[in-house]
RNA sequence: GCGCCAGUAGCUCAGUUGGAUUAGAGCAACGGACUUCUAAUCCGUAGGUCGCAGGUUCGAAUCCUGCCUGGCGUACCA
């Protein structure tokens, strides 16, 4: 890379000043403006504390010491510019070295190095078995799959892990909805009453649970258990068959719409195994050796006052049965204790409370937690025809996820999902989504990657730079061209970038340019018709940046078609 | 009240972790370009007190403080 060549040439030059700090950083950047080169440092204008002088002065001595050290093969300038800054020009010899290992690398390309031999966790979606996935979940579970990708291409090992709870209260109420739905499809007679749903009332039975699940998906599950068992299963409790049945439907169903916008997970980690195991136990007494663990009205409380929170928190309710928090602490104990590198959780906005308890209380417990990083996502809300609509899954006025996948198919799911940081709110206007489909960005870059294919298709069929055995990448010299190829030797920097920020959406800001980049190629170098020589040439550029497209929308798990 | 996130073009958002007289894209608007390798495209025009006010320094959309607006949270719900 010219980065580090760069870097070790102004590092040795600035080891001949006394002044300056060991622990001083050579920041080099690619200037916005190109005019201002290829590369720029502003270390000059840092430095000029340290050496008492004028930084356009200290800037001068660098470039003049620089010179001597540069191979002009390499770097063809260095000027001082502006405040101070020093502003570096590579040889197209670079670019045009960089070029052929793209091609080489090919499915590689981009690859880093980062996280070899380290392991990451990536925990995400964690729907619990309750209904089908919203369109909130669809944002977690594109930015977990993502962001899991990413570590990926960087070189860890990742696990990719569900975590759900299939007891508890949700779970119980869930059994019983489906059982009373049950009866009442085996004796259409029984008494109903209607109850408030989100868009509208609705008849439910007698007997329905008070905060029943009212979506359609319970009369199909019950439907099916009478269709399938007839009334062989009245007897029945709600906490047990009916529970598990609607359990096993809706699981299915969830990994079923997930694999439709190509998540598959790893594991499926179970809350009650922590309960069967004791290890939430384990953390109430550890926390309770710190101190930080008291009993009260018949609850068991978490001294959160201790660490700047207004109130303490119960870890378990006076009816002996936990919150959530409790096994929330202990999972994390879990995955510290299963050493990995990298831990990363993925939790809506609505979660941002808990973070700090569990982090803390994870800490207390004596572990490391400086491996451990929360990426929050700001909720999505949904539009339609011009209305916000109110998500709800016991009320069932979402939109499911499977509907939105539907409607404008899976890669613009992801797509959306992962063009803006996950801190922003995301404002997902259906109509649009759908109608305006033809101009959504997603394209673009598809319909970049396709046109490649189909030149690289016709190029073949007439031809085109046949008689050259090797091209000669040293014709690519128009702006357009050796454009393109820095564009492309940006990937791997943005591969890592979002890597270590846990931030997928630099990666599609980035493809974006690269198209952009493209598309001026395309209209500037024509390739058939040309001569061999140039068009040989040409041909390869076209096939790093089919490479470069192909690769990006990889890693965003967003197709890359043929044509289009 | 307190905590977290956000406030950048009419709309939706970027802004390389403090850099460069001129803060960028897309959509929408306006004006152009299809005997050409895919027009699902391209070129051009217009559009801004970066929420407001201070502060920090060579330099601020970016960091600090205070205010304003919106969202989320602040449960013995998850």
């Amino acid at each position: 890379m010219v980065k580090d060549y760069l870097n070790s040439a102004i590092a040795k030059v600035l080891g001949s000043y006394e002044a300056v700090p060991d622990d001083f950083v050579v920041e080099l950047e690619i200037p916005n403006n190109p005019e201002h080169g290829d590369w720029s440092t502003n270390a000059a204008l840092k430095l000029a504390r340290y050496l008492r002088k004028a930084p356009r002065e200290i800037a001068e001595e660098m470039v003049a010491r620089l010179s001597d050290v540069f191979s002009p093969e390499l770097i063809t300038s260095a000027d001082v510019a502006g405040a101070g800054f020093i502003n570096f020009r590579v040889a197209n010899a670079y670019w045009w070295q960089l070029l052929g290992r793209i091609l080489e690398l090919e499915s590689r390309y981009g690859r880093g190095s980062s996280g070899d031999g380290k392991k990451a966790l990536v925990e995400y979606v964690s729907a619990n078995p309750t209904g089908p996935l919203t369109v909130g979940h669809g944002r977690n579970a594109v930015l977990g799959d993502t962001i899991a990708n990413v570590l990926d291409w960087s070189g860890y090992d990742v696990t990719r892990e569900y975590y759900f709870n299939d007891a508890g209260r949700q779970m119980r109420v869930l059994g019983e909805s489906v059982r009373s739905q049950y009866l009442s499809i085996l004796n259409p007679s029984r008494e109903t009453k209607t109850v408030e749903g989100g868009s509208g009332d609705v008849v439910v039975p007698e007997d329905f649970p008070e905060d029943g699940y009212l979506g359609e998906y319970i009369i199909d599950i019950a439907r099916s258990i009478a269709s399938e068992h007839g009334d062989t299963k009245k007897a029945e409790d709600a906490e047990g068959f009916f529970k598990d049945a609607a359990e096993k439907v809706i699981f299915a169903d969830i990994e079923a719409t997930l694999g439709r916008i190509g998540i598959r997970q790893d594991e499926y980690f179970n809350e009650r195994t922590l309960y069967d195991t004791g290890k939430i136990w384990n953390v109430v007494d550890g926390l309770r050796k710190e101190g930080l663990v008291y009993d009260s009205e018949g609850a068991v409380w978490f001294k959160t006052t201790e660490f700047g929170k207004e109130k303490d928190t119960v870890l378990v309710k006076s009816s002996g049965e936990p919150t959530y928090r409790l096994p929330d602490i202990a999972y994390h104990v879990d995955k510290v204790e299963r050493s990995y590198d990298r831990i990363v959780d993925i939790f809506g906005a609505d979660h941002i409370a808990t973070v700090p308890d569990v982090l803390k209380g994870v800490e207390l417990l004596g572990y490391d937690v400086s491996g451990i990083d929360v990426v929050i996502y700001q909720f999505v809300t949904l539009v339609r025809s011009g209305k916000p609509v109110k998500m709800s899954t016991r009320k069932a006025t979402y939109e499911t996820l499977d509907d939105l996948i539907d409607e404008v198919g899976a890669d613009v799911v992801r797509f959306f999902f992962l063009m803006r940081s996950a801190n922003t709110h995301l404002e997902f206007d259906l109509d649009l989504a759908r109608e305006a489909s033809d101009k959504n960005p997603v394209f673009y870059l598809q319909y970049a990657h396709a046109r490649i294919c189909s030149i690289l298709r016709k190029a073949d069929e007439v031809g085109a730079g046949s008689t050259v055995a090797e091209p000669d990448l040293g014709q690519l010299v128009h702006a357009s061209e050796i454009n393109l190829i820095k564009s492309l030797a940006q990937f791997p920097a943005v591969v890592e970038d979002a890597s270590s920020s846990l931030e997928p959406h630099r990666i599609a800001t980035y493809l974006r340019e690269l198209a952009v980049a493209f598309t001026d190629f395309y209209g500037n170098c024509r390739i058939i018709g040309e001569e061999d020589g140039i068009a040989s040439a040409r041909l390869a550029l076209a096939r790093a940046a089919r490479i470069g497209l192909a690769n990006g929308l990889s890693v965003l798990g967003i197709s890359a078609p043929d044509r289009m």
